[in-house]
DNA sequence: GCAAGCCTGACC
DNA sequence: GGTCAGGCTTGC
């Protein structure tokens, strides 16, 4: 799933593949994908020349800028849970649930955006509009300070599992990667943010930083659809050590590894490494002895 | 029936 | 304001 690695090697691909190049033609196949008006996205984007890309989070901002000089428009990529926006021949066969093609230069590569589930979307904003969305967004886990950490940890009551995937507090992180850095960090995801201890919050952000570093490094995740902008797979999948691992042993400790459905999202973990702290969300108080 | 990111809306 | 449930979507 594209969370913050994937997305991140897909700014690298773009910027390997298609920066300085010029959007020469858009087509809408499936316009629901699309934020906005459809005929608008198509006539903003036309004719310009892509000339930076950036990630926050798992959000992606390609920023076209126009041969005549007026103000840049911004193509906002947010590619949900089975979005790919690859670079591709024209000759080469559409897959199917291609839903965006932006032809480059002469037309020979295309960008596609494919999306088999839809959760996808694309936008063509301004800058006002980019900075609107982005600034929503928490600092992104890749660049966040321990300082900043530590204080968006502060005064939270909830799952620490459901903290580190809320966009608004620190953007970058799904369900793969929170799993991973919870059990990096021995914290059980049920912990509250707001009760655990200096050492161990300081343990958590250090850990966020190191597996996620370490799945850029790799070109992220492939479970089954993630594809970088040239198609390739990533290769972090041998990595996870918790992941999608329920009932296996622990690599750590050996005991099996336990599932837990957190706000709707299921958590995976090590019932040992990852010890239950005495107090977790949903119990804000320790429970009365039996009367 | 489950997976998931993200948005909306309900609840306290 | 914080927190969480529900719904979207489609292939396995």
């Amino acid at each position: 799933m594209p969370e913050l690695p994937e997305v991140e090697t897909v700014a690298q691909g773009l910027k390997r593949r298609a920066l300085g190049r010029l959007v020469a033609a858009v087509e809408i196949r499936h316009p629901a994908v699309i934020v906005g008006s459809p005929e608008k996205f198509v006539s903003t984007l036309e004719g310009r020349t892509l000339v930076n890309v950036a990630r926050q989070g798992k959000a992606l901002a390609l920023e076209l800028s126009a041969l005549d000089g007026s103000a840049p428009r911004f193509l906002l990529v947010r590619l949900g849970m089975t979005g790919q926006f690859t670079v591709a021949p024209h000759a080469a066969p559409y897959k199917s649930h291609t839903h965006v093609l932006l032809a480059l230069d002469d037309g020979r590569e295309e960008l596609r955006f494919r999306d088999v589930r839809r959760f996808g979307r694309l936008r063509s904003c301004t800058r006002e509009e980019l900075e609107a969305v982005l600034g929503a967004l928490g600092p992104d886990a890749q660049r966040i300070t321990e300082a900043q950490f530590l204080a968006a940890m502060r005064g939270r009551h909830g799952a620490i599992k459901s903290w580190l995937m809320n966009q608004n507090l620190l953007a970058g992180l799904g369900n793969i990667y929170a799993d991973e850095a919870l059990f990096a960090a021995r914290l059980h995801p049920l912990a509250q943010p707001g009760r655990v201890s200096a050492g161990t919050a300081h343990r958590l952000y250090h850990a966020v930083r190191k597996v996620l570093d370490r799945a850029v490094q790799l070109g992220g995740t492939t479970f089954s659809d993630y594809l970088d902008a040239e198609g390739r797979p990533g290769k972090f999948l041998k990595k996870l050590r918790v992941y999608q691992r329920t009932g296996e042993p622990c690599l750590r400790c050996g005991r099996t590894i336990r599932r837990l459905v957190i706000a709707g999202r299921s958590s995976h973990f090590c019932p040992r490494c990852q010890a239950r702290p005495r107090v977790t969300a949903g119990m804000r108080r320790p429970r009365k002895p039996e009367a």
